[in-house]
This record gives C-alpha cells, sequence and structure tokens, in this order.
DNA sequence: AATGAATGAGAATTCATTCAT
DNA sequence: AATGAATGAATTCTCATTCAT
C-alpha cells in the first residue's frame, strides 16, 4: 500500500480489455483466427478465459472490435475520396493515403489477408468486402478497358500483400513500403492513361 | 446405359480416393481448411467417417495429397525455368505458363490464396514458400533496383490472386486471364528494361 | 409529476429488494429456475448482478424469501386448520379459504407446480413437502379407504393445478376459481360422507 | 479371451443407444433436466461423453427420443378415441386405458409432471400440451357447464399426478392406480350426467 | 473397401459467486 | 447501495482419430 505501486497486477487495472485486443491481434496473425483459442490468450495474459467474456461477448467481437478500430482511417479515406473529382491527383493521393494506412495497421492486414478464408464467414466478412469495393470503385473507371482494370485491381492487391510477402526479403521497411506505393502509383497512372 | 443397373452407387467402386479429393478441395475453398469437418466431407459423400482413413492416414494428408497432385506443372515449370537464361523472352514465357498452370488449378490456389495462415502450419507450407521463392528467383534480377524487385513480386501476385478477386467482375474468364497476363507480363517487362 | 424530475430511476430508491423478487418470480414462473440466470434479472432490473448480491446471499435465496413471504397465509390456515375438529364444515372452510389463498399467490405456486423437480432439490423442498403433507391430514381421515383418500388428494391438485391448466379457457378467472373450488368442495364432501 | 465371453464390455455391444435412453430417464426423473450432466450420464454408464453424441446429437435429442418412444400407446389412444362416439362408455374406456398407458410409461411421465417449465421449452413441449389438449378435446363437452368441465380435467390431472403424490402413501402400487381410475372415472361420469 | 462404435482432447460459452472500491 | 472486474467450475458440443469386424 502507498509507496510506488507498479505491481505488475495493480497496474492491469483499466486496460484489460486493450490487453486483450493487443495479445488477440499478436495470436490471431501469427497462427490464424480458428488456431487460436481463448484460453491460449488467457494464458497469456494471466488471467481466465471467464475474464475475456466479460469484457467481449464473443470470440468473434474480439476481431470485430479489433477490426472496427484500427479501419476507421480507411473508412474515412474511402468516404473522402468518393467525394474528390476522378481526377489522376486524387487517386494518386488516394494511393498515397492507402499505403500509409495499411501500414498504421499492418498486422490487422496481415490477418485479413491470410485468413481470408476466415473473415468471409464472419459478420466483418461483408463490411470488409464492401470496403474493398468502395476502393475499387473509386480508383477503377468503369469504362476502362479490362487489362486497365486489372491495373488498378493490381495497384491494390500490391499493396495488400506487399508488405508480408517482402518481409523476408532485406532492406529498411519504410524503403520497401515507398518502392510498393510507387509500382502501385504507376499502375494506376497507366490505367488512367489507358482510359 | 443398359443393364438394369447404373447405380450411381456401383459406379464409384475404385474412384472413392479421387471423389474424396473432390469433395474436399471443394469444401476446403468454400470454407477454408479448419471449418471443414472430416464429418462434412464424409456426409457429402454419402459415406462414413472411418471410410475416408482407409485412403488418407489423416486430414492433412488429404490437402497434401491435392497440394502434391496438382502443383506437378508448376513445380517442372519451375525446374525447366531454372535451367533457362534469364532473357525476357524466358520470363516472358514462364509468366505465360505460369497463369496457364495457374488457371488449370484454380480451386487449390483459391485455397491456398484465402488459408495462408492455415498453410503456413502445414507440412505443404514450406514447399509452397520454396516454390514461390523459386519462381521468384527466376524472375527477380538480385541486383536490379527494388521497385523493379516489386514489380516482379507484383506480378506474381497479380496472377495469384486476380481470378478470385475478379471473379464479380462482369466478363469472360478466359478474357480476364487474358488481361490479368497481359499485366504481368508489362510488369515483368518493365522490370527487365529497368535493370 | 410536478417537479423537474419524476425519475424512474430515482422512485426506484429502497425498494430495489422488492424488485428484483417480483422480477425474480416473473422470470422463475415463466421460463423455470435454472434457466433463468441472475444476469438476466440483473439487466431487467437495470442493475448489475452484484447488486443482486447486495440483497441476497444466493440465488436460492432469492427463491426462499419469496416461498416465506408469499406463503405465510398458508402456513397460518394450516396451523389454524389443525386446532379445529376435523368436521365437514371445516374441511370445507379449509378448501375455501385454501383457494383464496392460492390465487393470492398463483405466480409463485405456478413456479412451484412446475418447478418440482428443482424445487425439491432446493432447502424449500422439505417445507413446502410437510406443508402439503399438513394441508393432507387435516383433510385426510387416516381410516377412510383409499378412494377417498384419492379424493382429497385430488380436490388438493385440482386446486394446484387448476388454475394453470385452464388459462386456455375462456372465462372470467374469478369464475373458474369457483368452480375448480366447486369441484374441490365436492371431492371432500364425497371423502367425508365415505368414511 | 474365448470362453463364456459374458465380459461386461462385451455385453455392451449394440444396446448403448438403449443403456444411455434407460440410465437418462432414471437421472432426468431423479434431479431434473438441467440438473442432470452429460458427464452424469455418461459416468454411470462408464462410456465417454463423446460416446453419447455419436447416439444422440444433442442431450434434447435424448429426451425427445425417450418421449416418442414411450408416448406412443398414448397417442394411438387418443387417435382411437377420437374416432369414437362421445359416449359415457367410451369416456370411460379412454380414462381407464389412459391410466393403463400412464402406468406404463410412469418414469417418464414423472418426469414430464415434474418439469414442466423445462418440458415447454423443448421441442417436446408443444406435442406433449397437443396431446394434452386432445385427451381434454374428447373427455371434455364443449357445451357442459364450468364445473363439469373442470371435473373432466382434474380427472386426467388427478391420473397424472396421483401416483407420485401418493408414493409415500402405504399400499399397493396397483392397488393406489385402481383407486385413482375409481376417483377419475367418478368424475367423468358425474361430468357427463351433468350436460 | 468400408462400417459402427467409441475415445481423448479441446473448443466456446455460461454461471453463480466474490471482493475491493 | 451498488459497481467493475474477475474467477473457478461446469456445461454442451465438436473434432480428428482409432480399431475390431
Amino acid at each position: 500500500m502507498g509507496g510506488t505501486m507498479d505491481g505488475t497486477k495493480q497496474r492491469r487495472r483499466g486496460n484489460t480489455r486493450q490487453r486483450i485486443q493487443d495479445v488477440a491481434l499478436e495470436l490471431f496473425a501469427e497462427q490464424g483466427y480458428e488456431k487460436t483459442s481463448l484460453r491460449e490468450i488467457a494464458e497469456r495474459l494471466e488471467v481466465t478465459k471467464a475474464a475475456l467474456y466479460y469484457h467481449f461477448k464473443t470470440k468473434e467481437e474480439i476481431i470485430v472490435s479489433l477490426f472496427e478500430d484500427l479501419t476507421k482511417p480507411i473508412e474515412e479515406l474511402i468516404d473522402w475520396g468518393r467525394q474528390q473529382p476522378h481526377t489522376l491527383e486524387t487517386k494518386q493521393e488516394i494511393v498515397r493515403r492507402y499505403s500509409e494506412a495499411l501500414a498504421g495497421a499492418s498486422p490487422l492486414f496481415r490477418f485479413m489477408q491470410e485468413n481470408q478464408a476466415t473473415v468471409r464467414e464472419l459478420s466483418i466478412g461483408e463490411t470488409f468486402k464492401d470496403r474493398m469495393l468502395g476502393m475499387r470503385d473509386i480508383i477503377i473507371d468503369p469504362d476502362a478497358d479490362l487489362v486497365d482494370q486489372v491495373r488498378c485491381i493490381s495497384a491494390l492487391f500490391t499493396m495488400h500483400a506487399g508488405m508480408f510477402v517482402m518481409k523476408d526479403l532485406e532492406g529498411d521497411p519504410e524503403e520497401k513500403r515507398k518502392a510498393i506505393l510507387e509500382v502501385a502509383t504507376d499502375l494506376i497512372t497507366q490505367a488512367h492513361k489507358g482510359a
């Protein structure tokens, strides 16, 4: 009592929810959603499984909360993008910002990328799909020819997957991101000109 | 066909192994590996779970067998590619053939794409990764600058993901494949010239 | 009503215990004792589970308290009955009063009636049984023949169950009660004459 | 090995399903449905919980199967009753047969009687209620006055509850049943004359 | 070539209860 | 008078796997 009171146990107060999210995301990204059990999450946090249920009604709610919390910048980006004229500059700006947004929530996106089959069955599945289609509609000109449409999709995909695939390539992460962004921007630009 | 009984059941004789693979791949691709239970597979085939174990020692062996059976053309392609000179023409040829090979086993690749987290933990994980690296080494010039390396990776990824992502886009599948191939070839070509 | 705040919440002050009993009885009668969780009761009252524990030491104590509060008239009736001579008039009087007492605590008796298996394991089980036997001993003449004993038991049971079974029969509740009472009185009377 | 092979374990073959039903009914009747866990049933049978699931898809299916198996005679009785003219003789005959049918499945009916709240929520709830209403419609004349309708309901209820309530009364069970039947028949007869 | 019966391990979830504040 | 956070024990149910026949 009194004194420094840094006690591990005391510290925990009030941030358990956050800690659950952190550990869960780490494990989900590492092993996948189904292979990660609530027992595992609880053990790592040194709480009981029931404690998880105090903070989240179901296992799914954990991933949903992560998705909602970490995905907000992208949602806003899409909303913003929709209201802009579909000029080349806008598209480039969107791609640039998207790249940044992805980098800011990269474990979540790694998870989404690597557990698509699972995500599809979850309630976030629809939301995620809608968002992807939202991006697509901003960037793709529906009258463009098929090849240019593919270029745009390829640009998006390059950004999604790039980071994880290149994990084993040597080099500074930020530099890699820039390189990925450059390729994506290139693709978008080519597609725009083609139209 | 003549005779008293064309019996669906009689017909099945001897090809159960194949039928298990077909159904399993279908379900794995649709719902994911972990969400697909052997009970489900067995029920769809109207056999017992134990019957599956006559043909495959474990659940994992089913997916491994699919991987091995359907992936042979790609293995051969890589082996062939390794022995060729790394000219632009070779690279383009490889990309062309790779696109075809993927199309020939598209449910499997959809599965691999959408269940990466799972696949990584499976014994095929390593093999798959090796193969991807094999492709990369044939196509990427290690002295090329980062952006060109990304182009190559992007080309591969575009082929992997393109088909599934474009499922909801209108248009003939073969035409789409051609468009995807064109974008991939473009990327490879640009990367080659850059070096 | 007048003033700035008639506040539902303010009103509640001091009668939480009562409110818990009300809601609990409602839910116990509706869904049964085990199927009703404290969470459910708490949610309906818009308090926390812990609040319930301020007023009752255990879940069982809630049902015990209901039993004790609502069952007092019957206890008194039995005590009174024991001291009367076992004449037909007394018996009829008891049956009449019993019918009234039951009507006054009908949700509790519905609960007791529909959750006998549960009640038996609870601490009220014995008390309840004792009380039933008390009623029986006042009404049944131990020397009467078996058929007349059954008549008496039937009379009691008719009153217990009648109300709930007849819920879906058309007609005014008070009239139904009167009809039930008449049948019960008849049975008692027949049994008395038989002896 | 070889020899008489009466081995407890060998015996079990092929009748596990039946044994599960037996033990389950015993425990359900004794402690109630919710208080009886599958663990308990499994332990008493010296099998694992999973074995229960081989034979029954859910806990509910166990009680449903018991209900369906043991309740058939009553179903047939009702069907027969519906086709008869509603004479006094028929009604008496039905009551007589009903009493026998109940005696033949008395643990199940004890369970139904003592776990009504639970049964109501189960899928058998509706079926059970329908059956009760079926009996009522055969026996009750809808034009009879309320008191006579109560007499009929009382007759049915006397038979349902009688056995269990009288468990602690001295006397031969078969004699008790006869006494109960006599009271029930009396009630029906009075009701019929009243109309 | 396949089945019927079973197991052991583990999953998600729920519950009554506790306690410091 | 009541809350927020947590626990421990239990529950139903599912799964991959085994094995004698």
